[in-house]
DNA sequence: GTCTATACGAAGATAGAC
DNA sequence: GTCTATCTTCGTATAGAC
């Protein structure tokens, strides 16, 4: 089952979601994102005519689902339990990238185009919120949440995790992670 | 009481917080920030021998003092309340600008450099991140919670509200924002 | 279809006129 | 001290050779 067509930019858009992570989306260049690939960077705008846009626009969308998979697998048991495995993955990447990378789509969200520019890849993250949003939402009324609360907790989850995240990279230190981690646990166990 | 010296590098600096807030630490251009500094581009490297770095770093920590004295004087009375009003502020400051601005602190956390430069305006994200997370624990304190709780509520406080912000900025809607302000207000209401 | 070579603008930074 | 003019590098994007 060989691929018809290079897998090229495949390779493309996850080597412009790890740059997100790590150096945002400005510095996020066309150019270096296709030599990390191993892509040749003339054939870029050949397989994304819509240019960095689309790039970056796709590879948000694509972190975002990853981490919608991860969380899906995370919640197939129990809510407390599930949002541990959850937090643990995080934890995880943290250590393991030295506290360089971060969420690929809060690198997306917060960083605006200078001139009026379509802004896909904002918008991208706004869906991938979104999906989180309702994915957590739905597990937590499946562990017995009435659904007003649940939605509320719900963004709490994402929000929070995603500040902890970009504290401890600044800091280089666990520290606001776990500190996060223990009251999300302990805001899921109560009821 | 004229200055003695332009006030120039004030503004330098103002303008250069106002940029990281919408459109983060790359697109945040010498050029551009001193153009709306009003002030002359050539002066900034005389003002800043830094240059780039300086500018970012010295607005980080500018913005972030803003923020520390908006916090002093939200929590010179009770806990709950004070934070109410913080969040009021935030909510503000979503609603005003459209929700094109975030905060600048998150900005210059999420973006690192692409070589390995020295990234100041990262380390003064993590020492303003430190200083908000010492004033609110110590208010929580005052309030009568136990200290070891007290700074896990603090980085909780922080970590969710940064997030919020993004997730309010990308989708366009204060919804996001707004279920986390209620969680935060039972989170500190509760004991 | 795939990629090299290039156009064009804007970035950071500096030299040197005033 | 203050700012204009410029150097160099790198960005997005494309034209056109293979």
């Amino acid at each position: 089952m060989s691929a018809r067509h290079s897998d090229a930019p495949q390779r493309v858009v996850a080597a412009a979601a790890e740059m997100l992570a790590t150096y945002g989306l400005n510095a996020s260049s066309v150019r270096e994102v296709a030599k990390r690939a191993q892509a040749p960077f003339g054939s870029t705008y050949h397989h994304f005519p819509g240019g960095k846009q689309q790039v970056l626009a796709e590879a948000t969308t694509l972190a975002g689902a990853k981490v919608d998979a991860l969380l899906d697998t995370c919640l197939q048991g129990a809510a407390p339990d599930g949002l541990s495995l959850f937090l643990a993955a995080w934890r995880e990447r943290l250590i393991r990238s030295d506290f360089h990378m971060g969420c690929p789509v809060l690198a997306a969200a917060v960083e605006e185009p200078i001139d009026d520019a379509p802004d896909d890849a904002q918008r991208a993250a706004a869906d991938v919120f979104a999906r989180w949003e309702a994915r957590l939402t739905e597990a937590l009324s499946r562990g017995g949440r009435p659904s007003d609360q649940a939605k509320g907790i719900a963004t709490m989850i994402i929000a929070s995790i995603e500040g902890a995240v970009a504290m401890s990279r600044a800091t280089r230190d666990i520290g606001p992670f776990d500190r996060v981690a223990a009251q999300l646990e302990s805001l899921v166990a109560d009821r």
